[in-house]
DNA sequence: GTCAACGAATTTGTATACAAGAACATTGAA
DNA sequence: TTCAATGTTCTTGTATACAAATTCGTTGAC
């Protein structure tokens, strides 16, 4: 693994989760490779990672595509999520340390500033900073990887979450309340909190399914 | 993908959780090569596949090695593992159908056998069965794939785990109750009790400390 | 007109060749 | 004796060549 494959792995990753390669696409090896200027070697060694975490899917002898999931494997997917922000929650708010606090007020402060703006792709940056701050209050270095993993996997399905109606301001509010409980130190309501904001429940539901339709 | 390339993931991936390559051994491209009768483009493209889920460190110009983690880190693998698990027993008490309920009591009984026999190795294999029914009752794919990835990653520190002192009789005891709380329904005494189950705490957390000092 | 079968062309999978960087040993000086 | 420098060797990373399989198009029969 050179600084060709590593690169190209993380080109490929993110034509993925920013939309470039919509899920299903065929991802072909000559015109991924002549498009980086490279040859097929470094591209299929960059797939075949891709395919280890799940982001392709690789089929013997057909060919690599972008994994398509059905809505069932996205809730599901999303479940997951839920669960380990929660966890990551939990143990943020028993753990962090004043840097930890700093960087959480910090992020939630340009949460507001992008809500107050009403930009939505901007409070969509912040909101992932917003989190990973949370991942690296949780001390677990594996967890926030882990989080990071699946919030990356998740972003094509979040994309446009954020622009149904009141979306954001919904969720700055449940980010105040979030900080309120981290900063407490109270752990299980910060996995309540948490669980909640992640998981897709109620209208949001339908909302996932009207994205995964197109 | 071919079968060779996949094969060969497995074969090598095996050898890390058997312990036949130990973490932080070094995988050399032409001795995995030779021994497996092919070139290094499978195998190279096989460990760029266990890099990607973190079986094992790739670094750039030096080769592959077993992945090597240390004691917190390890730890906090068995935390987000506990989590998860919790998690699928949660589902599984509200979710579980006939099958699935044979499945678990049938897994339970072959950890009962093992264990009157007190065969460990055997234990070992039908635990492995009985927590795999669990994920399967969760009835989510995602997470039941999430579980026996952390759960393979987990084996090469798992394995002295069950040697310890009455630990067998210690686990079934726990099995049961596991039971009882999912074919109960009480998702809420299942999470508490599978959280438990998997938790490194208390004595065994020396335990473990001492399989990661050889 | 539809479907099946056969053949060409494209594409994947593997091997090999070559280039470049890292590890290692040998030699020399302090 | 120890350390540093340099040259050799070994290993990795990439490109290319070739083999095998799948796909697509064409042709033919019903």
């Amino acid at each position: 693994m050179s600084a060709t494959s590593q690169t190209l792995r993380d080109e490929i990753e993110n034509g993925i989760v920013t939309g470039e390669f919509p899920p299903g696409e065929r991802l072909d090896e000559v015109q991924l490779a002549t498009r980086y200027g490279v040859s097929r070697t470094p591209v299929r060694e960059a797939l075949m990672q891709l395919g280890a975490i799940g982001l392709v899917e690789m089929r013997p002898r057909r060919g690599a595509v972008v994994a398509e999931h059905g809505p069932e494997r996205v809730f599901e997917m999303f479940e997951v999520m839920a669960e380990l922000e929660a966890m990551a929650g939990g143990l943020a708010a028993r753990r962090h340390g004043d840097n930890d606090k700093a960087a959480i007020l910090a992020a939630l402060e340009q949460c507001q500033n992008a809500a107050e703006k009403n930009d939505t792709d901007q409070y969509y940056y912040e909101n992932e900073i917003f989190h990973r701050a949370i991942y690296t209050a949780s001390h677990s270095g594996f967890l926030e990887e882990q989080c990071v993993s699946l919030h990356r996997r998740l972003r094509p399905y979040r994309r446009l979450q954020l622009r149904v109606r009141n979306r954001m301001k919904v969720s700055l509010a449940e980010h105040c309340e979030i900080v309120d409980a981290i900063t407490a130190g109270d752990a299980q309501k910060a996995r309540l909190l948490l669980r909640h904001h992640i998981a897709v429940q109620g209208d949001r539901f339908g909302d996932l399914l009207a994205t995964l339709r197109p």
